[in-house]
DNA sequence: CCTGTCGTTGTGAGCGATCACATGGTTGAT
DNA sequence: ATCAACCATGTGATCGCTCACAACGACAGG
């Protein structure tokens, strides 16, 4: 398009006509300066919004941009500049709540600013897990986040290339990188508090496997609430997240007459823990109090409408990405930021048969 | 570059040294070359499979690759070529079963052929769905998957440039584009029949939202299985796919006494409509018949469990990637692909309060 | 021995952007 | 009036790769 009067029966040049365009996707960056009267440099400025350029040029530019319906070359650039608007996150393949929600939660921070892409690891161990971050390192990503929940991809992470920005989220602090977390702990703490306050003494846990860091946590603020009320922590209940090892852990507490409540270290555990107690006739809460861990949507319809602690993963997910600003934009350095879980009380807790 | 060895002195390119490198990523072609003794173009065909080769060229030119641990640019190739290795999903930012499953299993599907980048949209909306896919367009990627459960979209991908492969996943067939879909209707008759077989003659619907083709599938395949058996389908329920919509239908069919079965949507509805049954007392399944839809890890611990329609969603995923290959490498047509679900047959079902 | 074909390799020109630097016109201070 | 400083803009090289085409040798057929 756009040769002048000048040249008009010049040769062509590979692109002719204005919208249809064979060999490429869209018009060029030159195509646009042609039409906007200027140099493709001008273009660029107006494009990364140089300071210095006249606005009447710059409306010009732009005016021929929206004209050509111009968008440009995130290769060309990525290959130019050497970074990239790519932003890759890791993760594991499971349908877990927690993951998936952080990943969505990640994806809606980052929206405008990033593209984002995911890579799903079948197993989050070390050999993977660093195979993965390079890779989309080779590929100059603007930054990496990773959703490292387990102990395994702690030792992974900590002798990997410094060259990009790197945020983990609901990894380990010890691994001297940029980190978002939930204070797993702390939402432990409140849940078997929450169970402590109405008197009960003998509060068990079924947790996660202790291969997960979430798991680690919560068995701690477990114990540490547990103590810091002079009591011996029983022993632990281990899961493995699904409804089918909750509902194990069930049976295992019926026949353990002094237990009268139950911290499940998350919803659907605490959900197999009901199954197994509706079959056995046991009333709930009255002989059994539970509170689990996530607040899935459908925690509020189990019955008894279940009391568990919620985690904002929107909120995780804002967080990770504000890391990863800083870190691309001022090259900043390894902060850590805790994000607070929240109780959710509804009817699965209550007082122990002997206070009643 | 090129430095033989007449050159060695000579004043250094900016890549000095083999492996570390101050300005860009890695190390380009080129390097590969001078390592090799071959041309930048021989290293090229080396890494497209290029026949003509020689094999002991070959050898050399891969051994160079190796040593350096050089990764092609992506971005490089991308401009060269005019096409990418990178896949984008638009689906919609939601954690339901249905849509995040899909997600993972698309991944999986893509893995090492293509990276996948993913734009979660708060609304299928026609102008935000059209925005997506031509953002993704413009990025010139190899194809693009649409995760388009809603009517909405439907319109909206209609009248989209013909640019680029596109698969449709969960959508309307009468779009024109490639489509890998659940037989919604079948399954939902499945569920039916199972239903019916047990002697029930009133078989209630809780349905998703009527923007949901997934929803108006399933209403379509309870109504012709009721029809089929000579039944007129009673008035339709109503829900949003929330277990609150469900357990406000089971308020609802706690009132209708001649209503002795019910098939939701999916599970969580059904996991509603069994907590409604719970507050009132009625048991399940003497009382009340519930099939839903989904198979959600956690529905064989409901109480009862829950008697369900299971959707391959893995293979939903890599039928909808094998369509994408097609359509990628032959610029192949708009075929169709339905895959079918399986009853999975649980507690919740059984013979009418009048049949015992 | 000349010529044509084929297999193998090299050369140079893009792809579409940015970057470093050069250029020319205004200004303001000397 | 002179010079530096600054603004607005243009020029050419460059990023790392692929593409089109040229070049070269080997080997066949006339």
């Amino acid at each position: 398009m756009r040769e002048t009067e000048l040249d008009q029966n010049g040769p062509r040049r590979r692109r002719a006509g204005a919208a249809a365009r064979p060999g490429r996707g869209g018009p060029a960056i030159t195509d646009v300066a042609r039409l906007a009267g200027v140099s493709h440099q001008t273009v660029s400025r107006v494009l990364n919004e140089h300071p210095n350029v006249r606005e009447q040029t710059r409306l010009r530019v732009l005016a021929a941009i929206k004209e050509l319906d111009y968008h440009p070359s995130g290769a060309a650039r990525t290959l130019a500049t050497g970074r990239s608007t790519v932003l890759g996150v890791v993760t594991q393949n499971s349908t877990l709540f927690g993951p998936s929600s952080l990943l969505f939660g990640l994806e809606q921070a980052a929206t405008s600013d990033f593209d984002v892409t995911v890579t799903t690891l079948r197993s989050l161990d070390g050999i993977a897990l660093t195979r993965a971050v390079r890779r989309y390192i080779d590929q100059q990503v603007a930054g990496v986040v990773v959703i490292a929940p387990l102990v395994t991809a702690r030792d992974a992470l900590a002798d990997l290339p410094e060259r990009v920005p790197i945020v983990l989220v609901d990894g380990s602090p010890d691994a001297g990188k940029a980190l978002v977390t939930a204070d797993q702990s702390a939402g432990a703490r409140l849940a078997t508090e929450h169970l402590l306050s109405f008197g009960h003494r003998n509060i068990w846990h079924v947790s996660g496997p202790n291969t997960w860091l979430d798991s680690i946590g919560r068995v701690e603020g477990w114990q540490a609430a547990l103590r810091d009320a002079g009591i011996p922590p029983p022993p632990l209940i281990e899961g493995d997240w699904s409804p089918a090892s909750g509902y194990r852990a069930g049976h295992l507490l019926a026949r353990i007459p002094e237990a009268t409540a139950v911290f499940a270290a998350n919803d659907h555990m605490a959900l197999g823990i009901i199954r197994a107690m509706h079959e056995l006739g046991r009333r709930m809460p009255e002989e059994l109090s539970i509170v689990g861990f996530d607040d899935v949507p459908e925690a509020a319809f189990f019955s008894p409408a279940l009391t568990t602690v919620r985690l904002d993963f929107t909120e995780i997910g804002h967080q990770a990405m504000q890391l990863l600003r800083e870190q691309i934009e001022s090259g900043g350095s390894a902060s850590c930021r805790v994000v607070q879980p929240a109780l959710v009380v509804r009817d699965s807790a209550t007082a122990p048969p002997g206070d009643r």
